[in-house]
DNA sequence: CCAATTTTGTACTGATTAATACAAAAATCA
DNA sequence: TGATTTTTGTATTAATCAGTACAAAATTGG
């Protein structure tokens, strides 16, 4: 074991939720060191020893928001109900968050991978497993209505997951773009009624 | 009239195409003037004499690819034949801008407008032009399906032009970011069998 | 208490940033 | 031709960038 030293006066998931703050609000290349020093509380000494490097901490935010996200959207996807029911809640949940106080931030993940994902391997790897993850649970959800008998016969599980999906991200980019409340609202309609 | 003093070497409109291009490849923040340069062919004072600044250079830039793109997208929802094929069209035509050679640059508006629509009222107000406009020439071509009959009844065309339009900024941005041919004919094929 | 170790804050680095200053070049008009 | 005007290229600016150097501070083990 190596002698302990002067402890850290910082929890680390702490400082990389603050951290993702940071990066939420300004994206990757728009936001400085100095932000993250100021919005962490962390001095450079201490960020960069803890951390290494802007691109570090960035992965670890963006993992961490991924982590935390798509437990989320999987929990609301498997809650019990009927299929529209968990869908519905899966679209009301994104629409509060894109709607929140907080103010236009839309999803970490989405953002990340448009801004970097080109460029930036550990961000196109994190936006490919968030996208993955929810289309497997949105597949099994869509599977478990199937037999509900509350999907019309006549559409494959994989094309209605791949609608969803898709809806999913274009209704999450246009609220955080276009911020039209009404527009969201009707989106959400249509991808429901998809069941009718 | 002004005397004419020395003639411009360059035409404004071939270099706003090639700082699109630039501001395409790049986004707004993380391309420098001196990239701008380098990809126009301009020198630094020719830049800044006929565009006054990187943002004013990237509000032209965006404007040009905005009209040229929803014209490009209106004509083909405009073209003669069935409603389905025409929004086939609109689908095919996106999938294969987004997995051109040019390299996953997807759609410049939508990079935009996740990058800055946030903070840059001129990004914002192009980004809701242009949604705004799909929205309506989506809106009008099903209307006219419906009056065809190849509208399944129990849907509203306010509703499905919602569904569409999100599906298919959804299916741009997966497009971009996680590159998956085979997940963008499944959302194609998805969509298109809302039609049924 | 002291050697060893780690963290912390600050000063600093060289590179890059958007933008400007300005003189030479190239045109028009009288 | 020469005064006037605009464009062009280059040199330069002040600010900011990500990252480093390093000594003081704070801890543990002996």
């Amino acid at each position: 074991m190596s002698k302990s030293g002067r402890p850290r006066e910082f929890e680390d998931t702490t400082v990389i939720d603050a951290a993702m703050e940071v990066f939420w609000k300004n994206g990757y290349e728009a936001c400085s060191t100095d932000d993250l020093c100021k919005g962490t509380g962390l001095g450079r000494g201490s960020l960069y020893n803890a951390f290494g490097s802007k691109h570090e901490l960035y992965e670890q935010a963006l993992l961490r928001y991924h982590r935390a996200g798509i437990d989320a959207q999987i929990d609301i996807l498997r809650r019990p109900g009927r299929l529209r029911e968990r869908l519905r809640a899966l679209l009301e949940w994104a629409i509060r968050e894109d709607f929140s106080d907080a103010g236009r931030r839309g999803c970490l993940i989405i953002n990340a991978a448009m801004e970097r994902a080109q460029k930036d391997p550990a961000v196109e790897r994190i936006f490919k497993q968030h996208v993955d993850r929810l289309g497997q649970a949105l597949s099994e959800a869509i599977e478990e209505g199937r037999n509900a008998g509350e999907v019309p016969s006549g559409r494959r599980t994989s094309e209605l997951a791949a609608l969803f999906l898709s809806s999913y991200y274009g209704l999450r980019v246009l609220n955080a773009a276009a911020q039209n409340r009404g527009m969201a609202d009707q989106v959400a309609e249509g991808v429901l009624n998809v069941l009718n």
